[in-house]
RNA sequence: GGGGCCGUAGCCCAACGGCAGAGGCAGCGGCUUUAGGUGCCGUCCAGUGGGGGUUCGAAUCCCCCCGGCCCUACCA
């Protein structure tokens, strides 16, 4: 690895002025403390507590620049965090020199199971280790030079930022969402609807056989709390017993175990809450249209809501009828079999008594009874999580119930199956199986022998098994109902239509998205501030109590189980905690006993809204103010729907964070609270950095960090290995952190280096060595203002000569052009550009000032540290932060002449010098007058000509 | 299985549908130096993964194939 030494400037031959390491690490230091001194990246609200210099800025134009704020690991950041961060602080730096009051901080995302576990292994309490972390994160993230706003800084783990958290939370708690106006409204609106009459509790809501007038007290708030957008259910959940906590789907591993510990999880109905997001899947789905987004992760976000429409349609059973949702009810007629997840409610009641008269032997699994085929498979079904269960190419399973139930068009009787194939959140829980035209049906039904009815007429020469394209309806016709010879669509609207006419059925939509699983039993989460009264119903505390403190202990362990008990229940940690547990309050009708909801908030919960508190850290009045809020994020020509305008983070966030913050900003500015409905008005995934690593013989990852090269072969100690490039981490041990790059070379060549080798959305290789290219850079640009042998100040007043002048400009506009469209790498490709013309024309020094205090400028925001000391050494006293940046003269950027390709037939055959303001016959002439052209004619006839003025003439010949 | 992104000098990357090269790394030659290194100057280097199409003109737009990366996956 390099380090100061190796770059060879040594006290003892490099001139004393030269541009160094040591000089960068003084100079750096230095701004960074002055800047924090001056508070010069304090940027002013239009209202409240941050208000300070407001009229400063109050005339211009605006912007709001965020990161997605890192979880800060034991590990420090690595060369690939700063990418994005560089990225919005170079973007940052220039649109406020461009003239706009610019909003730009960064937070720390710090609850979380890596600190919990840290904790548990090691004693030490979350809370120590998550603040010592931060402290080491915004240490690196100042040494880097990032011009954050520091007041702005939140920590989610702060309670002044998590009482807001648990606001929000109540915020959604007392709402529920009205279908009609297709917006959230507060939960008291409900209740007075309901009472005066003029509304009925939503469809199945009201689990009573009474109207709402005649229900109970405590009836009334059960079918209130069913409305709500975050409620409680029991639902499936991970549970591993080994770690004592329930876990997402996303902390398991494809073979069903924990991805921590690797210790079984078993699927177990738990009362957890949830947030109904599922009541913003179509907005959630159109408001995608409004912003600006990747294409992908827009895609991402579609697939993952997984809107389709279909049918439900309902088959009688011999114990009710059974309802299953199908996107193809075209297909009905060949519905041969019904299938329900394991976990469906009716599978008790299907599963009969003994088998049916003639049952097959492959259907009965060895088992004496369905009973006790249908019991043997649930179990182990429920021991593979849901994830497993959706991993492909797994052979079919199932088990027959002994029921079976009626095909309403054909009156068949077909046979009822428990198969994990099919999933309990997704539908109804129950499919109609048409092996004809699905490829998993007809894999099951292969395994059980079942009939397969072909509804849709395969194209010519197909010879698949299943039939899942568009084609004509075939053997899908009875009295009053003739699908045959329709196609698909048509198929589809006819059916749906008889199905509505018939009762059994009607058209519908059914997302894949599902509302989301919002408690954990951990420790390092925020409280719900919510209590239980003896009735076992939540009630919300009041804002004046908030926030919930999380109770201090040093049991924050999870208690766990042998990793193979699954019929444990987990024990949040919060809830040993008797004395915080049990507690006695006045909500209004005098102190009464309470129990505290134990759980705690998912690590999602804190980014679910952190860009909002950026804009008003220390307000304890509100989340939020809305003049400050509308200020920064309100809608716009620009940004139709408001939000950040512009958001950097990984695309590994594409899905859950983005989604989760959308809705609740949703229902936030549903409730009149926020001006803008979409949170992140345009979002960039900055590219991942690969970096070298290597394998040895026998393909195992060895330290990257102690390979040496030696004649372009790599050697581990003595062992030879292999090179290859892949994604920072731990498993290809490759990790490499900022600290030595700017030990070695200062942070302005480092960030000059991640901003350089790409556009910052593009994945690429780290060639550690080339970062001397940009160090040349700054020590050239160093020598154009500073003589090195002197330290003096060489630059003069004389005018800039006509052709460096043009050069300027149009490096101007590209700078810009550069800096405007995030391809930094181009900007600094062109000061690169000027400079080695600068110091071409004046190798002794003595250039013009105006090129050096331009080009300066325009290299500020990517080397914020030696621009800032180069133009102080310039003569001017304060920062260049807020210094306007060079604007471009027009009028320079076209030369008089210009020279221009003359083509016959598309191949260049001369270049001409033409006036650059001739237009189309001038040139036209010019080319005809080129003798290499008139020869190239060779008097042929021209059949067209092409003179496109400024840029080419072509003679079609 | 589905979806997306990307293939331009040895390497990283530029190029409103209009002369393929802005910039850097590496290499090579020279100056500097006791030497190595640093620094400076100069120089070398591809016809755009392959095939077809649209066009006066294609790296750029369209189709197919190859290669690489990423995401997602029994969603009825």
């Amino acid at each position: 690895m390099s380090t100061a030494a190796d770059t060879g400037d040594t006290a003892a031959d490099a001139p004393p002025f030269r541009y160094t390491a040591a000089l960068a690490d003084a100079i750096e230091t230095g701004w960074q403390d002055r800047w924090e001194l001056e508070g010069t990246f304090h940027t002013p609200n239009p209202s409240g507590p941050l208000s300070d210099g407001f009229d400063r800025v109050a005339i211009r134009s605006h912007a709001y620049i965020a990161d997605m704020f890192p979880y800060p690991s034991g590990a420090g950041l690595h060369v690939g965090h700063p990418l994005g961060y560089i990225g919005t602080d170079v973007y940052a730096r220039y649109r406020r020199m461009r003239g706009d009051n610019v909003l730009h901080t960064m937070g720390f995302d710090a609850f979380g199971l890596p600190a919990e576990q840290y904790a548990v292994e090691t004693g030490q309490h979350p809370r120590t280790t998550t603040y010592g972390n931060i402290d080491i994160y915004v240490a690196q993230l100042r040494r880097l030079g990032l011009g954050h706003d520091t007041r702005r800084r939140i920590a989610t783990t702060d309670p002044g930022f998590y009482r807001w958290t648990q606001w929000i939370f109540l915020q959604i708690f007392n709402s529920w969402y009205d279908t009609e106006q297709d917006k959230a409204r507060p939960v008291a609106e409900l209740i007075a609807e309901l009472d005066a009459g003029s509304r009925a509790p939503a469809e199945g809501s009201n689990p009573f056989d009474r109207p709402w007038a005649e229900l109970s007290e405590v009836q009334r708030r059960q079918v209130v709390d069913n409305h709500r957008l975050a409620y409680r259910s029991d639902s499936m959940v991970n549970w591993a017993p080994g770690l004592g906590t329930v876990l997402s789907n996303e902390e398991i591993t494809a073979d069903g175990r924990s991805e921590r510990g690797n210790f079984p999880v078993f699927r177990r109905p738990l009362a957890q809450w949830n947030m109904r997001i599922t009541a913003y899947a179509d907005r959630l789905v159109r408001d995608l249209e409004h912003i600006d987004w990747p294409d992908k992760v827009r895609t991402m976000q579609r697939n993952w809501i997984g809107r389709s429409t279909g049918a439900h349609v309902a088959f009688q059973s011999p114990v009710g009828p059974l309802e299953v949702f199908t996107t193809r009810p075209d297909t009905l007629f060949g519905a041969t079999y019904i299938v329900v997840a394991p976990e469906h409610p009716m599978v008790d009641a299907l599963t009969t008594a003994t088998w049916p008269e003639g049952t097959a032997e492959s259907w009965t699994s060895g088992a004496a009874t369905p009973g006790e085929a249908v019991a043997a498979y649930r179990l182990a079904a429920s021991r593979r999580s849901e994830l497993d269960r959706q991993a492909g190419d797994r052979a079919k399973t199932g088990a027959f119930t002994g029921s079976f139930a009626t095909n309403p068009v054909s009156g068949t009787q077909i046979p009822v199956f428990v198969a994990d194939y099919v999933l309990m959140g997704y539908g109804t829980g129950a499919i109609m199986a048409v092996p004809g035209q699905d490829e998993r049906d007809w894999e099951f039904a292969e395994v059980y022998d079942l009939p397969i009815i072909r509804t849709v007429q395969p194209a010519e020469g197909f010879e698949g098994k299943a039939y899942t394209g568009d084609g004509p309806a075939i053997n899908s016709s009875i009295d009053g109902l003739a699908l045959d010879g329709l196609d698909v669509p048509a198929a589809k609207a006819r059916i749906i239509e008889w199905l509505e006419a018939q009762g059994s059925g009607r058209g519908s939509v059914t997302y894949r998205l599902r509302d989301w699983l919002f408690s954990r039993q951990r420790y390092w989460g925020e409280p719900f501030p919510i209590v239980y009264d003896e009735t076992g119903l939540p009630i919300a505390l009041p804002e004046s109590m908030l926030p919930v403190e999380l109770p201090e202990t040093d049991d924050f362990s999870p208690k766990s189980f042998s990793p193979e008990d699954a019929d444990s229940t987990p024990e949040p940690p919060l809830g040993r905690l008797t004395d915080w547990v049990e507690v006695e309050l006045d909500l209004g009708d005098g102190p009464k006993k309470y129990r505290r909801e134990t759980n705690t908030m998912p690590n999602w919960a804190g980014s679910c809204w952190y860009e909002l508190r950026y804009l008003d850290p220390t307000n304890t009045e509100v989340f939020v103010d809305p003049e400050v809020e509308r200020y920064w994020m309100g809608p716009n020509a620009d940004r139709p729907l408001g939000g950040v305008e512009l958001y950097v983070g990984g695309v590994e966030h594409a899905v859950l964070h983005l989604l989760y913050a959308r809705f609740w900003h949703k229902v936030l500015h549903d409730l009149g609270h926020l001006s803008s409905s979409e949170p992140f008005h345009r979002l960039v995934n900055q590219g991942m950095l690969q970096l070298p690593a290597y394998t040895n013989a026998d393909g195992f990852y060895v330290p990257a960090a102690e390979v040496a090269e030696t004649d372009g072969q790599f050697f581990w100690g003595d062992v030879e290995v292999t090179q290859e490039f892949g994604k920072i981490g731990k498993s290809l041990k490759n990790v490499i952190g900022p600290e030595e790059f700017i030990a070695g070379y200062g942070a302005d060549t480092f960030r000059l280096f991640e901003m350089f080798s790409g556009p910052l959305d593009q994945s690429r290789p780290w060639d550690a060595k080339a970062i001397v290219g940009p160090y040349r850079l700054l020590q050239r640009v160093w020598r154009v203002v500073v003589d090195e042998r002197t330290g003096a100040t060489h630059v003069s007043d004389d005018a800039v000569p006509e052709e460096l002048n043009r050069l300027l400009h149009k490096a101007i506009h590209a700078v810009r052009g550069g800096y405007e469209t995030l391809r930094f790498n181009t900007s600094i490709a062109r000061v690169t550009e000027l400079n080695n013309a600068i110091r071409q024309a004046y190798p002794d020094g003595g250039a013009p000032r105006e090129l050096a205090e331009s080009l300066v400028l325009m290299l500020a925001p990517l080397a914020p540290h030696i621009a800032e000391e180069l133009w102080s050494l310039l003569g001017h006293t304060s920062s260049l932060a807020w210094e306007q940046f060079p604007i471009a003269d027009e009028t320079l950027l076209v030369d008089d002449t210009i020279e221009v390709p003359v083509q016959v037939n598309g191949k260049v055959r001369a270049v001409i010098s033409v006036p650059s303001d001739s237009d189309a016959e001038a040139m036209e002439a010019a080319a005809r007058a080129e003798p290499k052209i008139v020869a190239a004619l060779d008097g042929r006839e021209t059949r067209r000509v092409i003179a496109v003025p400024g840029r080419l003439v072509n003679f079609v010949v």
